[in-house]
DNA sequence: CCAATAGTGTCTCTAAGACAGTATGTT
DNA sequence: AACATACTGTCTTAGAGACACTATTGG
């Protein structure tokens, strides 16, 4: 049932932009990539692409975390918003879905093989200007996992399977940038019943081992609140 | 800066829908209209279109809102989500990037005018079976608009200027459906600071007049919580 | 004075947050 | 034994929610 013929006046490019979160060394990480051709040349920005014909705008996203950051596994993917104020790309009004991903550090085997587009984690706290509006697509993003945090259980897409009471406060910490109290945070988490003791205890810390925790189940689930 | 040439497999059709809130006789409606066209002819649906060449797709939302639905005034609206699951469009893969209106029904001045397309309010708890996905996207919107309700201010949208507490308590059981309770409601709405008594009670009612109240600001804003 | 809605205050209970010392491993 | 981190409980306070009577106007 396709149309014989769409008026030019209604096609349009459409752009598909993955914001790929990760935490390394207690940090926010986001990847990028050095742009090698125009518009924008040279500057670093956000994985992306357009979204070909036959495919999603979340196939397109996947596509773009295999080809461009060599991430296959399965990752915790959302779409966050399109952006399409008018001015964001030179080359017209092209909109773009953005799509927001979390890997936990332990899944970052690509490490930096595709020298052709040197993709790299970089720090939040210390990001060059980047190309097109991309720069206001992380703020998004961010802004978007930290409310997530307060009512999801999307933590979990950030820790491995196994991890300590700990790495989890930690892991809550260096997202919402802010300490919490060890206790409270004790207190409160295991209340939730998201997580259950594994009964084995942390390996070769030369301190007194930590019992290690996993998530009752690594789906996305709702919580009435919580931080 | 314009590409000279464009694959045609790097093109496509990018729908726009609206979603147009009101809320009448205390019950949640959304404008639908009856689609005179395939696919899903004589199906209700949203008010839609594709965005056009140079301009954007909250503007072409506005021009939809003029167009099928005359309505031009400022209003409330807010872009929801991008659709493109497949099989949503049976012309092919078309995403629409949904957006959500928020109107008083004192504004609601096109009454049932345009009969070509018969836009019409119908209520949320009597809706038909609707083209496309479009009963997703209104369940979609009604999530969201019931979750912003609890932490912004947007509920001024679907009251007029001036308006009595119970009014506004009203408002709030409607779009939640929920009886709150009028003591702890106003207690705790007075408390914000979002709205301020605006010395006048209510003519021509035949009981105890109320007094009216107005938002210090129509405009969206973030609350700590609320509700 | 009757009808009808407007308006108002207290108590209980739960949960958030502040806070410091003991336990258990490793070397 | 010393060290480093794991682990644990109480008190205070703020806010949510349950609850019922008085006030004011029009007719």
């Amino acid at each position: 049932m396709k149309r014989k013929t769409v008026p030019k006046e209604l096609l349009t490019q459409l752009a598909v932009d993955v914001v790929i979160f990760t935490v390394i060394d207690e940090r926010m990480q986001v990847l990028l990539i050095k742009r090698q051709w125009q518009p924008y040349e040279s500057f670093w920005s956000l994985p992306g692409g357009f979204m070909r014909q036959n495919e999603s705008t979340i196939q397109a996203a996947q596509r773009i975390l295999h080809e461009k950051a060599g991430l296959t596994k399965d990752v915790y993917i959302e779409q966050l918003y399109t952006f399409d104020a008018s001015g964001r790309d030179p080359r017209g009004n092209i909109p773009t879905v953005t799509y927001m991903t979390l890997i936990p550090q332990e899944q970052l085997t690509f490490s930096t093989s595709k020298k052709s587009q040197e993709p790299q984690f970089m720090a939040l706290s210390k990001m060059p200007n980047l190309a097109f509006d991309h720069s206001t697509i992380i703020r998004y993003a961010l802004h978007r996992l930290r409310s997530k945090l307060e009512y999801t259980n999307i933590i979990y897409s950030l820790l491995p399977k196994m991890f300590t009471l700990t790495d989890l406060q930690h892991a809550y910490e260096t997202v919402l940038e802010k300490k919490l109290d060890k206790r409270n945070f004790r207190k409160k988490y295991l209340s939730l019943g998201l997580i259950r003791s594994t009964g084995k205890t942390q390996r070769g810390g030369q301190r007194r081992p930590a019992l290690l925790y996993a998530f009752t189940a690594r789906k996305p689930a709702e919580l009435k609140k919580f931080l």
